[in-house]
DNA sequence: AGTGCGGCCTGTCCGC
DNA sequence: TGCGGACAGGCCGCAC
């Protein structure tokens, strides 16, 4: 579900409904998510306001002056805004209630998702504190992922996946992003030059603002709820279309197992 | 330090 | 129709 321009998009959907608000509760359905919801939680953001509200890679930040609510949806995590006395579904995890009778709920299948508390800046907590630089930003720049790529054997396709190299850049638009850029996705990082890097840079940057523009719209949620391929599915060129011809040139896509991730290229456009 | 893999979960889909 | 197994958009934590 949640790639970056999902959580991007699901920030900029709550913020109007919490900013300057007041967490009245917390409820706590299941703290089994991917780590346990801490015992304390409620207790530490009862009474707080949400000063502020940001996204780093796909973490979702809500500010108080005591202490952050970090959220991430996994992967199938999703975050709605409903009228507090909605009865919750299966799955419905967790619910902050604001004083104005609104309600963040947390949906999340597969409870891959996480919901933490942290007093300090949350930029300091050690789920956040080695994340590169965001991709949509000027510190993601050519030279600086060609010097942080010398001397890496890794393939490209899992080195731009590294939270650590560049946060946010997730399964899809990893191929996407190669595809535009005309890079074979197992090509070894350390072996790709300046230049190369350079197109691939303003690639990574080219897919995630076009999925940004469509509302982060997404594979599966989109062929469940209408039937019909969603804009941003039309979209992808390569990303689960193994056996169909390349937009491009014609030739067939290939699907590759790099990781344990399902991998898509075009093996006549990427070399 | 870089790399590769196991594991956390449920839901869905495919082949038998 | 039922059932087992593979697979799914993330990513930490560990062993090497």
């Amino acid at each position: 579900m949640p790639e970056l321009p999902e959580v991007e998009t699901t920030l900029r959907g709550i913020t109007p409904y919490l900013l300057q608000q007041t967490v009245k509760q917390v409820i706590i359905r299941n703290k089994n998510l991917r780590w346990p919801i801490t015992r304390s939680l409620a207790a530490d953001i009862k009474n707080q306001t949400i000063q502020s509200l940001q996204r780093r890679g796909k973490y979702l930040l809500l500010n108080t002056e005591a202490g952050s609510l970090i959220i991430h949806l996994g992967m199938s995590g999703s975050l709605r805004i409903l009228p507090a006395s909605t009865a919750p579904q299966k799955h419905d995890h967790f619910d902050l209630i604001t004083t104005q009778g609104q309600c963040l709920r947390l949906h999340d299948p597969r409870r891959f998702g996480a919901v933490l508390w942290t007093r300090k800046s949350p930029f300091e907590h050690k789920l956040l504190k080695d994340l590169g630089p965001e991709p949509l930003t000027d510190e993601f720049n050519s030279p600086y992922v060609f010097n942080r790529s010398r001397g890496r054997k890794q393939n490209i396709k899992v080195f731009i996946m590294d939270s650590k190299i560049v946060t946010g850049v997730g399964n899809i638009y990893a191929s996407e992003a190669l595809f535009i850029a005309g890079i074979h996705p197992a090509r070894a990082a350390g072996r790709i030059a300046l230049a190369r890097y350079e197109t691939l840079v303003q690639s990574v940057k080219e897919v995630l603002l076009a999925a940004i523009q469509q509302g982060g719209t997404t594979l599966r949620d989109f062929t469940q709820s209408d039937g019909k391929p969603g804009y941003f599915k039309q979209q992808l060129n390569v990303y689960g279309r193994a056996g169909e011809s390349c937009h491009r040139c014609g030739s067939e896509i290939k699907h590759r197992v790099l990781a344990q991730r399902a991998t898509y290229f075009c093996p006549q456009c990427q070399k």
